[in-house]
DNA sequence: TTTACAGTGAACCACATGGTTCACTATCAA
DNA sequence: TTGATAGTGAACCATGTGGTTCACTGTAAA
């Protein structure tokens, strides 16, 4: 369990940068090499070399240098977990705006069983 | 769409860390004052009021303070683009591992074709 | 009217993050 | 063998994060 949550927090914070999400974007195309993904994101090697490095950290991208070249790929952890987490919330979420809706419903029929005519 | 990466910038940080996504669930269940939390997560109230404004300023958590104390309730923001996000790339991801299924099928198809009997 | 309680803000701390430059290694090509 | 290319690691920098303490304000209760 210390596990999961553990993961949660390297998933989450590895999504929570606009960047690498552009690079998981992009690896969903095509596989890339460290210097294909600076130059499209304009970006030092060194720099992108970490974003790397923290996507392959949290499992959402594995790389393999052959030669002098790295090419990085879309890792096997497929989001199942934080779909999981987000799907469950939400239904909290909506759960509890239903029950909000319903209330304002109700009160609106009781104000006009109240008062039929004289609002302002 | 600058908006929109911001915005799941703060989400995606605000839900990277494990006593954030604990208040998230514990309000789920019921509305709560910082006190309640921070007790409950074993915080000074100050921490706690911390995590709550991240929570707060990313959207997920509401608050209103009446008299000395303030309530936290689930905020308006329902995750949805956060799950579309996700839902999203699972897709990229799951595409990308069938295909690979596929392939490992081939090649056990083909291998079976070409030796039929003799594999060690 | 005093006292206790809930929260707030500033200041501080250690450490993480997102980026850079610079010096280096290893590989490929001429 | 000489250059160019791809990546790496260390060092540095500014800023952010997760937490604390301490001094303070405002509200409630005795």
């Amino acid at each position: 369990m210390v596990h999961y949550q553990a993961r949660l927090d390297a998933t989450f914070a590895a999504l929570s940068d606009v960047t690498r999400r552009g690079v998981l974007e992009q690896l969903g195309d095509s596989d890339a090499s460290i210097t294909d993904l600076a130059q499209r994101f304009q970006m030092t090697l060194t720099g992108m070399k970490k974003h790397v490095s923290v996507l392959e950290q949290a499992g959402l991208v594995t790389t393999e240098k052959v030669g002098r070249v790295r090419t990085c790929k879309l890792g096997s952890h497929r989001l199942e977990e934080e779909a999981a987490w987000i799907e469950r919330h939400s239904q909290l979420w909506s759960a509890r705006f239903d029950a909000l809706d319903e209330l304002v419903e109700h009160l609106k029929r009781k104000e006009k069983a109240d008062a039929p005519s004289k609002r302002r």
